[in-house]
DNA sequence: CAGGCCACTGAACGCATGTTTAGCATGTTG
DNA sequence: CAACATGCTAAACATGCGTTCAGTGGCCTG
């Protein structure tokens, strides 16, 4: 037997800890952590399971501790969207589509990054880190309606924390159920051609409601 | 076999094996199926677990039989519910308030039932059953658009598949996040009294879009 | 009454899980 | 050099899982 210290191709200057820590990360986004065993995990990082116990204490352990990181990365991308002033950034190469959340981040995110899956998890999961999550959202929510608000754009509504937080899940309906709509539209609702035909509807109706006339995006007749 | 399909009222006339469908119906609800063990869908039937397997071969298969049986209940109660004529029955004691789906469902569902819970579960689950579900759901949306718009209550939009997928996604996520939305704003969204508050709200959005007058141009009949 | 079916139980089986343990190199330190 | 800490593995451990098995008692039929 060898002892094998580089066996991997490409030099990967991460440390073990942080290769089981992502390994992990992308195995429970997939499948969530409950159908992920840690023998999974250790394949999966090319190490043994004593070591994946070894470096976290427990397997609940590493699920916190990885919880904690995507909180941390998401906290940061947060805080560089809202950098500017005060509000959130709108604005960008193409945005202008429907500046909703699960978009703007995905922008902001390498195709294949598993923090999306992770925080869609997170968020339908029933744990302290999933409750504080969308409390994040909700937020944020509330500042963008805000910013929307004092800009001219969008009305607070008679009921602003309603508001807000009908906005946030509306925006997250579209990226918890991504694969069903995918499934029935024929098209990735995330992927640009998927924003570039979703955007103008939803567009459309936060612009003039349901009743705007059928094509102009102008002049709101809203009465019912 | 004998399934008689009476979940009400009574002594309990089910049968052993309708007795134990309807708690692991409960508890899959509850937790998924993949956290729910078979001892546990014993215990909460009152049989030994050796009888669960006994009457469904296998717990998988109690999965995907406890599956049918709440798509046909599902079917069933939205038959009920597009009997008249052929469009969605949108009026009722108390209705006028969105005309949403989970609301409508909800209403016509007894206050403790599991079925939301299932649904919403199997809506999330990558699984053949959800991905049926959502595509039914998606066509009764689509019809209910139609029926607006015919009504002249809603315009059909540019893309009138999107609008319709937009508008139930909308929807479901309230239904999806109902837990969360409870925690944020002290109250739930799907109580009467949820209603009451998020109606009008997702009304005057619907009516007139985000920039519409802040007071809705008109009052609508809510209750307390 | 005999015999077979039926719902049902208690105990066991085989297996996968999370975790523990003992040990092996290697590198650092006194 | 000796001693120890570190990164790591292979093997075993205990537990809980889905499932199987050998019965048992009641009920119907012949």
């Amino acid at each position: 037997m060898f002892s094998m210290l580089n066996m991997r191709s490409m030099p990967d200057d991460r440390t073990t800890r942080a290769v089981i820590r992502d390994e992990a990360l992308r195995l429970f986004a997939e499948r969530g952590p409950d159908a992920v065993t840690v023998r999974q995990i250790a394949t999966a990082a090319g190490v043994s399971p004593g070591l994946v116990v070894h470096h976290f204490r427990s397997k609940d352990n590493l699920r916190t501790e990885v919880d904690q990181y995507v909180l941390t990365v998401f906290e940061g991308l947060l805080n560089e969207l809202t950098a500017d002033g005060g509000t959130v950034a709108v604005d960008g190469p193409e945005a202008a589509t429907t500046g909703s959340l699960s978009e703007i981040f995905l922008r902001h995110l390498p195709v294949g990054s598993p923090l999306p899956g992770y925080l869609r998890m997170l968020l339908l999961s029933d744990t302290d880190a999933g409750r504080g999550l969308f409390r994040r959202l909700y937020a944020v929510s509330c500042k963008i309606l805000d910013a929307l608000a004092d800009a001219g754009v969008a009305s607070r509504g008679k009921d602003p924390q309603v508001r807000a937080a009908l906005l946030l899940v509306n925006d997250l309906s579209v990226f918890l159920l991504r694969d069903k709509l995918t499934a029935v539209l024929g098209i990735d609702p995330l992927s640009a051609a998927g924003l570039a035909r979703l955007g103008p509807e939803l567009l459309s109706i936060y612009a003039g409601g349901l009743n705007a006339a059928a094509v102009a995006p102008e002049a709101q007749g809203g009465q019912a």
